[in-house]
DNA sequence: AGCTTTGTTAACCAAATGGTTAATTAATTG
DNA sequence: CAATTAATTAACCATTTGGTTAACAAAGCT
């Protein structure tokens, strides 16, 4: 038996493939056949390791689910005032989708598809802490007169609105504006910035 | 032969199906037997009226592109001022997809999936002018000093984010807040409003 | 009415797909 | 080293799936 910490195991080629494969086709266009040929292995090593293509799936969505929330909690924690916090927050969020832009289209689509996924996967695994504390954050300073009122749902929202959805609109955005890859990467670079001036000059008395 | 007038035509009732089906699963999940069984008619009739799967979708994913981009044009004709023309669009936007809420999600996701659409489907049937007007209207908003300055494309994305992404988000946000459906329209009413303000409170000077 | 076009159905078909099996090889262990 | 266990393969299988066909029914037309 192969040793399993080896990185090119038969078990971590089939995760890698199954990656590329469930993002690009999601769960319903996926074919196990693919996801075979790209690992490089016989289709058998799947069912081996992996039951079958709802167990395999499962442990690829659960891996993305996670990566949507990453663990802000050091940054809420930290002595930042209200407003770095803000801006540290959106920088750090569009750069962590930078490096995965393909995640929150993949995940949203799939708990719409799969309903059941969200709860199953979701809540026993981790909840985003961080988006409580920055719920909490957000009340205080309103109670502190150091923000305009609103709501906090809300004003998360609209942090997380738009930091993900360009990513999700990508293709629409390439085809509406013209621009290509490289210009639209430089925009979400700007938008690192940019975004959180916007909710910052928006919110601040 | 039946009156192809009559709403409840062979071929309307497949579309009705059609969308139904089409929404729910997606292109790659859809069956055409769920199809014609919702629909309750032959399976032949689908491959009679539209000759095959991919056909037909094409037929769905046009028809829900398009209500993606309502025909907001009067609005920016309109003698409304530049924020007034902003509350208005937000308004309209977020009750276009409201009466839609599943419509973002399934344009996105299969432009995602099946990129080629994008470009034969979109810009042969109607491109949204109305952004165009938009665009032109912030750049001139800022020459004339009303607005503080801003990357017109920024802003339009700053927009649009906000209105649709919750609803692409809906099923992660009922998770995260515990709200159901009833009130998840409640907040959407009041984005409304607090969308719009939002936007204007950051960029006027 | 008789002929043609349009609409509809049930049965059928080939290819694709998720999954299994039995036999084989490679490690592991006592 | 022999025996046991884990890993791998090729061939196979049952079902599903998109799509077709041939026969039949209903309109439309002259």
């Amino acid at each position: 038996m192969r040793d399993k910490r080896n990185d090119s195991s038969t078990e971590e080629k089939i995760l890698i493939a199954a990656r590329l494969v469930f993002i690009e086709k999601g769960l319903a266009g996926a074919r196990m056949q693919d996801i075979a040929d790209r690992a490089e292995i016989n289709k058998a090593m799947l069912h081996y390791y992996f039951k079958n293509k709802e167990m395999l799936f499962e442990v690829i969505f659960r891996e993305m689910a996670g990566k949507l929330f990453p663990h802000f909690e050091r940054l809420m924690d930290s002595d930042l005032n209200f407003f770095d916090k803000i801006r540290s927050i959106v920088s750090s969020y569009i750069e962590v989708i930078m490096q995965n832009p393909y995640i929150p289209l993949f995940v949203m689509n799939e708990m719409n598809k799969n309903p059941e996924m969200g709860i199953k996967n979701f809540f026993e695994a981790q909840k985003p802490g961080f988006v409580r504390k920055l719920r909490d954050s957000i009340e205080e300073s309103v109670k502190e007169d150091l923000i305009q009122p609103i709501n906090p749902i809300h004003l998360i929202m609209n942090i997380f609105s738009m930091c993900a959805f360009p990513f999700i609109a990508k293709p629409m955005i390439k085809l509406l504006t013209g621009i290509e890859d490289d210009d639209f990467k430089n925009m979400m670079e700007q938008r690192k910035i940019l975004v959180a001036e916007f909710i910052i000059n928006s919110i601040r008395k």
